[in-house]
RNA sequence: GCUGCAGUAGCUCAGGGGUAGAGCAACUGAUUCGUAAUCAGUAGGUCGUAGGUUCAAUUCCCACCUGCAGCACCA
């Protein structure tokens, strides 16, 4: 646009290929783009000047490093997405007059924007905005960047009657630049940069949901309404994305879970789990490995009660901090409450507490597979993974200071080594740090909380894990190490963690003799290796898509026979099958052997042992793996053995 | 908890002011078959619950319950 103005001196571009463009004037990113060639000067959407990214119309006024991104790049596709949102806005107010705007960011697949509008957006408006959008993007408008003074940005958007959008400039920092993107009639408040037009969007976009959201992510603020669109470059690009959604949608574990047999949950037990047979055989494997695997790892296991006087969770800080989303009974006529333990750790502190525990004793690593209750709020219970009555694999580890790294390593290598016999890769675990919460949300002085913070840091790193550190998000007595696996269609979930306390010891004065002969405060771990054995089967079941390995399937093999003059033969397999070890099932009823096959194969039953009189006469069995059309004869002999051997718990 | 949407047969879903329909599953019969759906027949529902409007409600209205999406929460 304009670089009117000659400078003196030359500018020099220097390409990422370490190639140099010369300029006489002021350049700009679209300059540069034409000088590199015609056609790159079409494709080019912005410019990167020393790292940052700009409007291809801005002028670079000095010497430096660029590089021309296109429609096509990564961030070419952060840009579509944003211009896109900023589309959305302005359809939605031409199309809705009166409805303000306020915050309109990029996210995973899309993008979103937040409106004020007392009446609610319908499923039907959804439609009529895309409408709307494909017009403005079909006008071209050019996007242009202002620079406004913060007054002028704040009396414009007031006269207009945009107050969030005033509040927003008002809380910008004192010296930020504040810019204005307009589109033709419409505008607002951006950093940038965009795109040179609005037509570069495209038409490979689509709205998706609308859902409440408070401003600024606090329920005491009002509620926004939220426009939730996806985009991308072209519509293969959508479609394939709209795709792997609706695959996504198949592995949902409710959905599953249902047509596997494996659990159901119903009106009447909000919140909670009916194991059915095949589940809970799943959920007892699972169970199962895990304390082998604890066993082998110096962990004594225990169980502790259901209900505890209040008294004690008064004591421990719960009460107080979390009494709101306890079950609480009342008892003896009133005079007493009881309350539904709600986590495992008060009880652990007690069994600690029983005789006198000395230096030597520590670490101890308590463990137990312990029932829990929250009340969590009606909007949080989500299938499995999220419910009001769950079961963690939880354990507190007891011991001094300086065994706090050691400790917290072996537990890092206990979690890992879990989570890969059970099929996560590393790179599908994401490690984050969670740092104290505010001062109201916390006990224990600030000295402790530096000394735990940095313990977990520097095991964390001594473990050679990559992490994310979340401010004000660790538990109220600690921070905590988290393990975050993801589900079918991307959503984030804490399944392991890792605690560390040297308040809650404290609080319900649990300690031990020293070598001083002096009594001292044991540190606590608070760990948990899959977090709830709920959620972790729920994400376990969408991970393999219901496909589990062998040795985790609640049905191994079905022996299915081709005939009835066979069911003899499909009994003495599966007895046969049965002493090797494996879980088995029978199929004789009259029906063709297609059938059969297609029906366990939708149970997801991963070895069919197909037998029919040839097989009687030879005491032979042919064997059929999941997703595989193969067939594999083999005597029944050496088939148990086989399968037997595959079936080993890792 | 908040905002929006939804709840019809075991499952997936259609319908709509005059007390409901399909496919699959189930059951019965025939068929006895060698690797992803054999054929025929039968049965199955207080249309989430409770009120209201109406001659008449599963349909419209209200409340509640539950679920879904997101937000908030997550010891």
């Amino acid at each position: 646009m304009s670089q009117a103005q000659a400078v003196a001196h030359h500018i020099a571009l220097t390409l990422p290929d370490g190639k140099v463009k010369k300029f006489d004037t002021t350049p700009t990113g679209a300059d540069l783009a034409a000088a590199i060639g015609p056609s790159l000067a079409k494709a080019a959407v912005a410019v990167r000047v020393d790292g940052e990214y700009r409007d291809l119309l801005r002028p670079i006024e000095q010497d430096a490093k660029v590089e021309i991104v296109t429609r096509t790049s990564e961030y070419g596709l952060e840009m579509i997405r944003h211009d896109c949102a900023h589309v959305m806005a302005e359809a939605v107010q031409e199309l809705f007059p009166g409805t303000q705007v306020t915050l309109g960011p990029n996210i995973d697949n899309g993008f979103y924007y937040d409106f004020y509008r007392e009446q609610p957006f319908t499923p039907d408006d959804l439609s009529k905005i895309e409408a709307k959008m494909r017009e403005i993007i079909a006008r071209d408008a050019k996007l242009t960047r202002e620079v406004w003074t913060r007054d002028a940005a704040i009396s414009f958007f007031k006269a207009r009657g945009e107050t969030f959008k005033v509040e927003i400039i008002k809380d910008l920092p004192e010296g930020e630049t504040i810019t204005i993107y307009r589109q033709g009639q419409w505008l607002d408040l951006c950093r940038g940069p965009h795109m040179p037009s609005v037509g570069k969007v495209g038409t490979a976009f689509k709205l998706m949901k609308v859902a409440g959201a408070y401003w600024r992510g606090d329920a005491k603020n009002p509620m926004l309404q939220r426009i939730y669109g996806t985009a991308w470059r072209d519509q293969k690009e959508l479609d394939l994305y709209l795709h792997q959604l609706e695959e996504a949608e198949k592995r949902d574990h409710r959905k599953l879970g249902r047509e596997m047999h494996l659990f159901h949950q119903q009106d009447e037990a909000a919140g909670s789990v009916f194991w059915h047979p095949r589940g809970w055989t799943l959920y007892r494997t699972l169970e199962g490995f895990v304390r082998s695997r604890i066993e082998n790892d110096g962990y004594v296991e225990v169980k502790t009660p259901q209900l505890y006087d209040s008294s004690l969770f008064k004591a421990s800080g719960h009460w107080d901090l979390y009494g709101d989303n306890m079950f609480k009974v009342q008892a003896d006529n009133g005079e007493k409450w009881l309350g539904i333990k709600p986590m495992n750790c008060p009880a652990h502190v007690q069994i600690f507490k029983q005789g006198l525990k000395s230096y030597r004793d520590l670490p101890i690593r308590m463990a137990e597979f312990g029932a829990c209750h929250r009340n969590e709020p009606s909007g949080a219970l989500h299938g499995i993974m999220r419910v009001r009555a769950f079961t963690q694999d939880d354990a507190h580890i007891f011991c001094r200071a300086d065994q706090i790294t050691e400790e917290s390593l072996r537990y890092f290598k206990l979690q890992l080594g879990v989570y890969e016999d059970l099929g996560f890769k590393r790179e599908s675990i994401k490690v984050k740090l969670a740092l104290r919460p505010g001062p109201e949300k916390r006990v224990g002085d600030d000295a402790l909380w530096d000394r735990a913070e940095e313990g977990l840091r520097q095991s964390l790193r001594t473990a050679g894990l990559e992490f994310e550190e979340l401010p004000e998000e660790g538990a109220f007595y600690g921070p905590k190490v988290e393990f975050h696996l993801i589900d079918a269609i991307g959503r984030s979930w804490q399944c392991g963690t890792l605690q560390l306390d040297f308040n809650l010891p404290e609080r319900l004065d649990a300690d031990y003799v020293g070598e001083d002969s002096a009594r001292h405060r044991p540190v606590m771990l608070h760990r948990a290796i899959l977090g709830s054995l709920e959620r972790f089967i729920a994400i376990l079941i969408e991970h393999h898509a219901g496909k589990f390995p062998l040795w985790l399937a609640p049905v191994q093999v079905v022996v299915v026979g081709v005939t009835n003059e066979a069911d003899g033969y499909v009994v003495e397999v599966a007895a046969t099958l049965k002493v090797a070890g494996l879980r088995v099932e029978t199929d004789t009823r009259n029906e063709k052997i297609g059938y059969k096959i297609r029906e366990h194969s939708l149970q997801k039953i991963p070895v069919l042992a197909v037998v029919g009189m040839r097989d009687a006469e030879g005491k032979t069995v042919v064997l059929r793996r999941l997703g595989s059309e193969e067939q594999q004869t083999l005597s029944l002999t050496d088939a148990a053995k086989m399968l037997a051997e595959e079936a080993k718990r890792p």
